[in-house]
DNA sequence: AGCACGCCGACT
DNA sequence: GTCGGCGTGCTC
C-alpha cells in the first residue's frame, strides 16, 4: 500500500491551526513515514516540526495545494499508534489542542525548532574551495545582470566561502545588514532553507576497533619499525581485547595520545567510531538486589485478583485501600514481576515528591537494568535517554511521576499509581490532564491492569469503586488492614490549642508535645515534625501601618527568600531587595516571617538548648540532592527532630522515629475550597503513618485549634471509613464532586471593564445553551442530566502578570458532554472579540480552586 | 505563534 | 518624501 497523503499536526500553538494540514509524501519517505512520526514541513512560509496523525493513499484536496514533507526527523516513530489515539481522546476530554497532547507525550529533547539556512543560489558549498576556482564561480556569478553594492558583495562572498551559514551567524557577523541579506534573498541571489533541530543530540563516544585480523594483523604488527613502538602497542592490545573499546579507555590503559591512535586508523589498520551512547543518571551506582517476600494473606489476596486479570491479559482497575506500613510496595513489585514474565511492560507513577532514591532503589534493587526513571530533576539529555530505553525496547518497567503515564511501552500490562489521592497527578498547565484518568484509559486501550494504591483513596476513586455496578470502567476495592510487621497504628492525641493558651501558653509548642520531645531528646528517639506550609507564608508585613508587600503585576503578596534577601512573586518572577524601612510610611517596624520552618527551628532551639534540628523545606531542598542528603543524615542519627513540610510527610520510613507533632493541624481546614477536609484528613493520615513503623512504638500529636473537626477526629482514630461516609454526605449536599463533575473557565484580559463584559457573555451564552438543550438549573431536582453555572467572579488571584482575571464554574453531572459544549462557548466568545489579548483557560476536573 | 501585507504618524 | 507602528489574515 501506498500512501501519498499524511496528516500532520503542526507545532503552532494557535486555535485556528488545531487541525491536521495535509502534506505530500515524497517517494524517498515512502514505507518510512508512519502514523505517529514526527516531520519537519513548510508552513508559510516557514518550517515547522509536526506530528503524522494518520497516511492516505488521497486527499480530498487539490493536490497542487498541497507541499511535500520537508524532512523525516526519526527513524522510529516517536509516538507509537496507541499515544496519538490517546491523544486525540485527551484533546476531546480535557479541551486542549492536539499539539498540546503530543507535546505532553514525548520529552522535551524532541521538541525541535527550525534553524535557518543561508547559502549562495546554485551553489552547494564545496568543503574545500580552491582561492582560484573560487574567484572564477564568483565572477561567473557577477555576470547575471545584477548590480550588488560593495556591502552586497562581501556577504555573498562570505556566504559562498563558508558554504552554509546559519541565519543566525550570519546576522551576528554583519549586523545591521539584515536588509541587505534579505534583499539578496529576494533576489533570488542567496537561498534560505530551514532544518528542524533538537534541543539535544544523542550522546556518542569515540569507539576504536582494530579492522585487520588473523595473518593480516601478523604482518601489521610485523611491519612496526622500532619508531612507531607506541602504535604497535594499541594494535597489539586492540587485537588481544578483539571488542571495540572506548578511545577514552585505550588512552588511559596504555598511556598514549589520541595522535598514536590515529595514526594507526591512518593505516588502515584500526577505524574510529562514534558510538550512541545512554547518559546514565545512575551510573556507577549498585543497588541492594531484593527477593519477593512472603505474601500475608491480605496481600495474597490481592495479589491473586491482579494477577488473575494479568494473565486474562484483560482490562481491570484496582483500588488498593491499604493502611500505611500494610506493604502495598511490596503487592507492586510483585504485581509488575509477573506482568514482565508474560512478557508485557509496566508503569510505576508516585508522586514527584516521593521520587526518592530510596523508591527508585527498591525497584532498581529488584528489577535492576529492566528499569527506566524518568526524574524532574534529570537533565533534558537524561530523560530522552530513559525515555529511548522504553521506546526501543530496552528496559520493562517505567518508574516516574505524572508524565510517565506516557511511557511509550509496545504492550503495556499493568500501570500502578502509588498515593493515588495525590494532586499532583494533575497538571496544572495545558494540557491540564490526570494521570489516573489516562492511566485508565490506557489500560483500556492495551488490556491492561491498573493499580490505584492509597491509605487514604480519594473520594472520587472511592465512590466510583462503590458504585460499581453502575461503571464497568470502575475499580474494584481490594483493602489490606494489616501491618506484616505487626506494628500497632500509632496512638493519636488531639492537642486542642485554644486550651494551651487559655492555660498561658502562647508557644507554638503544646505542653504535651513539648514533654514529648524532651523525653525522645532523653531516650535517644527521634522526632519528626511537620508543618502545614500553607498557611504560613512568608509575606513581609509593616507592624506599623500594615502594609504588605505586593506585586505590581500579580494581586498576590510577595515571598520572602532569606538567602538572596529579596522578595519574589512566585507567578511572575517579579523581584525586588528587601525593603528595611517600610515603603509606606518609613517605619523600621517591617516585619520578614521567615518560612514558617524557620520560625519553628528557632522556638525548638530556644527551648531545648543543643537540639539538632535537620530541616526540610524549599530554602534547603533546592540543590540537587540535598533532599537526599538530609534525610541519609536523619537515618544516621545526625539529627534529633526532621523539621519540614509536605516532603517529611510522604513514604519515609525510619525505624528511630517514635514521636510525630502535626504543629497546626487546621491551617489547611480554613481554605476555600470543597476538598480541604479530605486534604486535611490525607495529610494527617499520611503523618501519623510516619510513627512506630517498627518495634518501637509510636506516638502522633495533632495540635489543632478545631479538635472536633470530623476530618481530625477520624484521623486520630485512623478512620477512613466514617470519614469517607462523613465526607460524601457533603459533597451530595452541595453537589460536589463525585456527585457532579466540574469545569473551572478561567477569562482573562489586561483591560477590567472589557473582561467584564466578556466574562458575562461567556456565562450568558452557556447558560441559554444550556437551558436549550434542557440541562439548566436542574442540578437540585432529581434529573439525570444537570447543568449550573456559577460566576463569573473574580478569580481567586484576581491578576496575574498585569492580566485580569474572572472565573466561571461550570458544575454538572450525567453523561453529557459539558467539555464540548463550553469549549464551543469559549471558541465563540472569542471569535465574536477578535482580540487576540483576550485568552479563556478551561480546567476540566480541577484540583486546585485557589 | 510567526510572518507578511497594508495603511497612517514623526523623522532623516 | 521614507521608516516603522501594529491591525488582520493565513498557514496543507
Amino acid at each position: 500500500m501506498t500512501y501519498r497523503v499524511a496528516k500532520v499536526i503542526v507545532d503552532v500553538p494557535s486555535r485556528e491551526t488545531d487541525r491536521p494540514f495535509d502534506y505530500l509524501i515524497p517517494d524517498e519517505m515512502q514505507g518510512w513515514i508512519e502514523i505517529g512520526s514526527r516531520v519537519g514541513v513548510p508552513f508559510g512560509r516557514r518550517t515547522v516540526q509536526g506530528f503524522v496523525l494518520s497516511l492516505h493513499q488521497e486527499s480530498g484536496m487539490d493536490p497542487r495545494r498541497m507541499k511535500p514533507v520537508q524532512e523525516l526527523l526519526d527513524l522510529m516513530p516517536p509516538l507509537p499508534r496507541d499515544l496519538v489515539k490517546l491523544a486525540e481522546w485527551m484533546s476531546r476530554k480535557y479541551a486542549c489542542s492536539m499539539i498540546s497532547a503530543l507535546q505532553a507525550m514525548i520529552p522535551a529533547a524532541l521538541k525541535g525548532k527550525a534553524e535557518r539556512y543561508i547559502s549562495v543560489s546554485g551553489f552547494e558549498g564545496e568543503d574545500e574551495v580552491e582561492p582560484e576556482a573560487e574567484g572564477s564561480r564568483a565572477k561567473d556569478l557577477f555576470a547575471i545582470p545584477t548590480m550588488l553594492t560593495g556591502e552586497e558583495e562581501e556577504i555573498v562572498a562570505y556566504v559562498k566561502a563558508s558554504g552554509q551559514v546559519t541565519m543566525d551567524h550570519l546576522s551576528g557577523r554583519y549586523p545591521d545588514r539584515a536588509g541587505e541579506i534579505k534583499g539578496l534573498i529576494q533576489r533570488g541571489i542567496l537561498t534560505e532553507s530551514q532544518m528542524i533541530k533538537d534541543k539535544v543530540r544523542k550522546k556518542t563516544v569515540k569507539t576504536v576497533v582494530a579492522v585487520v585480523s588473523g595473518e593480516e594483523a601478523e604482518e601489521a604488527l610485523k611491519s612496526f619499525s622500532g619508531q612507531a613502538r607506541r602504535q604497535k602497542e594499541v594494535l597489539q592490545f586492540l587485537l588481544e581485547v578483539g571488542a571495540p573499546l572506548t578511545l577514552q579507555e585505550v588512552l588511559s590503559t596504555l598511556r598514549v595520545t589520541a595522535g598514536t591512535v590515529s595514526k594507526l586508523t591512518e593505516k588502515g589498520f584500526a577505524v574510529i567510531e562514534d558510538v550512541e551512547v545512554f547518559r546514565d543518571p545512575y551510573q556507577g551506582r549498585r543497588f541492594k538486589s531484593s527477593e519477593p517476600l512472603e505474601r500475608t494473606p491480605e496481600q495474597e489476596v490481592v495479589f491473586g485478583k491482579v494477577t488473575e486479570v494479568l494473565d486474562d491479559r484483560s482490562y481491570g482497575v484496582f483500588l488498593l485501600h491499604g493502611v500505611t506500613g500494610s506493604g502495598k510496595t511490596e503487592v507492586y513489585l510483585q504485581t509488575i514481576e509477573r506482568c514482565i514474565s508474560l512478557g508485557r511492560q509496566a508503569i510505576v507513577l508516585v508522586p514527584e515528591i516521593s521520587l526518592t532514591p530510596q523508591m527508585v532503589e527498591r525497584f532498581k534493587g529488584r528489577f535492576g537494568g529492566k528499569v527506566a526513571v524518568m526524574h524532574s530533576r534529570l537533565s533534558t539529555g537524561e530523560r530522552y535517554d530513559e525515555w529511548r530505553k522504553i521506546r526501543e525496547g530496552r528496559v520493562q518497567v517505567a518508574i516516574g511521576a505524572r508524565s510517565a503515564v506516557f511511557a511509550p511501552f509496545a504492550d503495556l500490562g499493568l500501570i500502578v499509581m502509588d498515593e493515588e489521592h495525590e494532586t499532583s497527578y494533575k497538571q496544572e498547565e495545558t494540557p491540564k490532564y490526570h494521570a489516573r484518568d489516562v492511566a485508565v484509559m490506557r489500560a483500556r486501550q492495551h488490556e491492561a491492569a491498573v493499580i490505584l494504591g492509597s491509605a487514604t483513596p480519594s473520594l472520587e476513586s472511592y465512590h466510583a469503586a462503590r458504585s460499581r455496578a453502575d461503571d464497568d470502567f470502575a475499580p474494584l476495592l481490594l483493602e489490606m488492614k494489616q501491618r506484616p510487621s505487626g506494628s500497632r497504628l500509632p496512638g493519636v492525641h488531639i492537642v486542642d490549642m485554644r486550651e494551651e493558651l487559655r492555660d498561658g501558653n502562647r508557644s507554638m509548642f503544646s505542653r504535651a508535645l513539648h514533654e514529648g520531645i524532651s523525653s525522645r531528646l532523653e531516650k535517644g528517639e527521634q522526632t519528626v515534625l511537620f508543618l502545614n506550609r500553607r498557611g504560613y507564608s512568608t509575606f513581609v508585613m509593616c507592624r506599623t501601618c500594615g502594609y504588605v508587600a505586593g506585586c505590581p503585576e500579580c494581586d498576590i503578596s510577595l515571598t520572602y527568600h532569606q538567602k538572596s534577601n529579596n522578595l519574589r512573586c512566585h507567578y511572575c518572577g517579579y523581584a525586588v531587595p528587601a525593603p528595611s524601612v517600610c515603603p509606606e510610611c518609613g517605619s523600621e517596624h517591617i516585619r520578614y516571617f521567615g518560612t514558617g520552618t524557620q520560625r519553628v527551628e528557632g522556638e525548638l532551639a530556644k527551648l531545648f538548648p543543643g537540639i539538632r534540628v535537620i530541616r526540610m523545606d524549599v530554602d534547603t531542598t533546592t540543590e540537587k540532592g540535598s533532599h537526599e542528603k538530609l534525610l541519609q543524615a536523619f537515618r544516621e542519627k545526625k539529627g534529633d527532630v526532621l523539621l519540614g513540610t509536605q516532603m517529611v510527610a510522604k513514604g519515609l520510613d525510619f525505624p528511630d522515629v517514635t514521636l510525630v507533632g502535626v504543629i497546626a493541624a487546621d491551617t489547611a481546614l480554613n481554605f476555600p475550597d470543597f476538598r480541604s477536609a479530605e486534604k486535611t484528613f490525607q495529610l494527617l493520615t499520611q503523618v501519623a503513618g510516619r510513627a512506630g513503623r517498627h518495634q518501637l512504638p509510636g506516638e502522633v500529636f495533632i495540635q489543632t485549634y478545631m479538635p472536633e473537626h470530623y476530618s481530625i477526629i477520624h484521623a486520630s482514630g485512623h478512620d477512613y471509613g466514617s470519614f469517607v461516609r462523613e465526607e460524601l454526605n457533603h459533597r451530595k449536599t452541595l453537589h460536589y464532586p463525585p456527585y457532579s463533575r466540574l469545569i473551572l473557565v478561567t477569562l482573562s484580559h489586561e483591560q477590567l471593564p472589557l473582561l467584564l463584559r466578556m466574562a458575562e457573555n461567556f456565562a450568558g451564552d452557556l447558560r441559554a445553551k444550556a437551558q436549550r438543550l434542557g440541562w439548566y438549573g436542574n442540578l437540585d431536582r432529581f434529573a439525570e442530566e444537570a447543568l449550573d453555572i456559577l460566576g463569573p467572579v473574580a478569580s481567586p488571584i484576581p491578576r496575574i502578570k498585569n492580566r485580569y482575571r474572572f472565573q466561571c464554574m461550570v458544575k454538572y453531572r450525567g453523561p453529557l458532554d459539558a467539555v464540548q459544549l463550553v469549549r464551543e462557548t469559549a471558541a465563540a466568545t472569542l471569535d465574536n472579540l477578535r482580540d487576540a489579548s483576550l485568552q479563556i483557560s478551561i480546567d476540566v476536573d480541577p484540583q486546585m480552586l485557589m
